[in-house]
DNA sequence: GAAATTGATGCTCATGGCGCATCAATAGCG
DNA sequence: CGCTATTGATGCGCCATGAGCATCAATTTC
């Protein structure tokens, strides 16, 4: 039969011992002197014998605890250094890499990683600015320990934890006959030059996928490689564009303004991770952060799409 | 900040690792498959990350399992092999030396000792078997790790613990006028010769002192060093006696027979220990018992005579 | 002798740990 | 490739445990 002590035992019989008061050492533990009491009796009991020759004004080791007290010392010391250098281990000179579309990264990473240096400083973070399905590559490749992407959820090698809700808006000039609108039907975008991204862009597919269920063809005029150049064409009068939320602005802009489109079409961003394979410490820490961050702030119902592979 | 970890989740860690098997492991530590996958997450969670790499049909420990390893295997071998051998000390070898009356001795003793046989097996026991006044000295002096006595209650060297009440009755020959009442008052006693022990004996002194109280003068016309001896003299016919209850024959007595004597005079027998002195581990187990066993049949209300030095 | 302080204990309540039921995933076999 | 058996993880309910509060008895100091 083995002894299943608790390290705060241990702990409490050394307090005790090192400050020779019930009361000083249950301070010491963040106890109560109730309960670093019953801690004592409760080693006394694993031990078969008491420790400690107390009244209410003395306290002192008795020949049996005398005898535990280097046992003790010991254990706790290996323990405690051990334990410690293994916690450091998972995150003093980690890095973090993470494969994100370029939205997500300026908009999700810079509050979190603030909060996560905050707790582990000498993490280091390589973020990987990639498009969708090059970060999905790399996460699949085991490049990137995960990836925020909206593509991924229907991947069985990688698992998909949704972050949020991106709806796709109009983003035209200030002075355009649509900015009047306070709402925009797809319809309303036919007489209109627009400007996209190019086809194999994964906003562009994830985009014509959705319209084309809504029987909608896009009239598109200007293809261009990146989303900020999209906003630089439309800002230059060139026409207008259908971009992600997250790809436009925040807050106000002198020239350009959003405009939402019904029927209303969006794109799950979340957390893509490869399956059966365990973050490395920083990385599950720093996961866990993110999610702990945005989840209050997911802007539709949570949902699952993560399904088994037909 | 400590970790505060309990041996069981190291064990269960070291018998995952082991057996390659969460449900073999939690067989080996009798829990159930549940119970143990909980553990190892929660030892992961004070670690600070996955120790072990499993899908539902194989484990195998990560990096920092393997590195946690060496240092769970030496604290669990440290921690048992150390408090194994303090336990051991707290019986191996040990030896329980008692004070008793021999009345007490004959009658409280040979069925708890039987009984704490079978659990500490090797713990001898060294019986002094000595007057009331003798006992309490040896226990005060250090002689003996407690005793069971009936004087001591006003002693503030000494704890007592009351186990019963044992009253002084008459002892006489069945032919004897007294025998056929079922009970005497002390008045009946006066015209027959008693049978008594020294006045130095602790029985004595307590039953005079009584029956001072009571204004009761006995005369004794045979004075014997033991209890044992009066009966003898009884048997003979030479007179009657009165004793503790507890030094006449259990049960039937082909000569003897014992009457209660009214106003009822009793002797408090208890377990006196000397104060602010923790027992050794098998004493204290011993003593456990001994109240265990008998507290059950206190014949009175079990009465707290111990009291302050004034 | 009184007062202050301490360790132990009774009590209550919230929490934690366990086992059961169940699910999803994995590996082996036909 | 589909089916089956087995495994680790999780939800849930229940019960035991551990903590703090109130209190007591004992100790020490003044």
């Amino acid at each position: 039969m083995s002894i299943n002590f608790e390290a705060l035992d241990l702990r409490a019989f050394l307090a005790v011992a090192e400050a020779g008061s019930f009361r000083a050492a249950a301070d010491a533990l963040a106890l109560s002197q109730p309960a670093l009491s019953r801690r004592i009796q409760r080693l006394e009991g694993l031990v078969g014998g008491p420790l400690l020759e107390r009244t209410t004004r003395r306290v002192a080791l008795t020949a049996l605890g005398r005898e535990l007290m280097p046992l003790v010392r010991r254990l706790l010391d290996e323990a405690d250094s051990g334990l410690f250098g293994l916690r450091g281990a998972a995150g003093r000179g980690a890095r973090v890499t993470l494969a994100c579309v370029p939205t997500a990264a300026f908009y999700f990473l810079p509050a979190v990683i603030a909060r996560f240096t905050e707790q582990l400083p000498e993490v280091r973070f390589r973020i990987l600015d990639l498009s969708a399905t090059e970060g999905l590559d790399a996460v699949s490749r085991g490049e990137a320990d995960f990836g925020i992407n909206f593509l991924g959820a229907s991947d069985a090698a990688v698992s998909f934890d949704p972050l949020l809700e991106d709806p796709f808006v109009l983003a035209c000039r200030r002075d355009h006959p649509l900015a009047a609108q306070a709402r925009v039907d797809w319809a309303d975008l036919q007489p209109y030059r627009l400007v996209t991204v190019g086809r194999e862009s994964g906003n562009r597919i994830l985009l014509e996928t959705a319209l084309a269920r809504e029987n909608v063809r896009m009239r598109w005029f200007y293809e261009v490689t990146h989303l900020s150049t999209s906003l630089g064409l439309v800002e230059a009068g060139l026409g207008v564009s259908v971009l992600p939320r997250l790809a436009t602005p925040q807050g106000e802009h002198p020239i350009i303004v959003t405009r939402p489109i019904t029927p209303r079409v969006t794109r799950t961003i979340g957390i893509v991770a490869r399956r059966g394979r365990p973050l490395a410490p920083a990385a599950q820490r720093f996961r866990e952060l993110l999610i702990e961050t945005w989840a209050d702030k997911v802007l539709a119902d949570k949902v699952s799409v993560d399904r088994p592979r037909p």
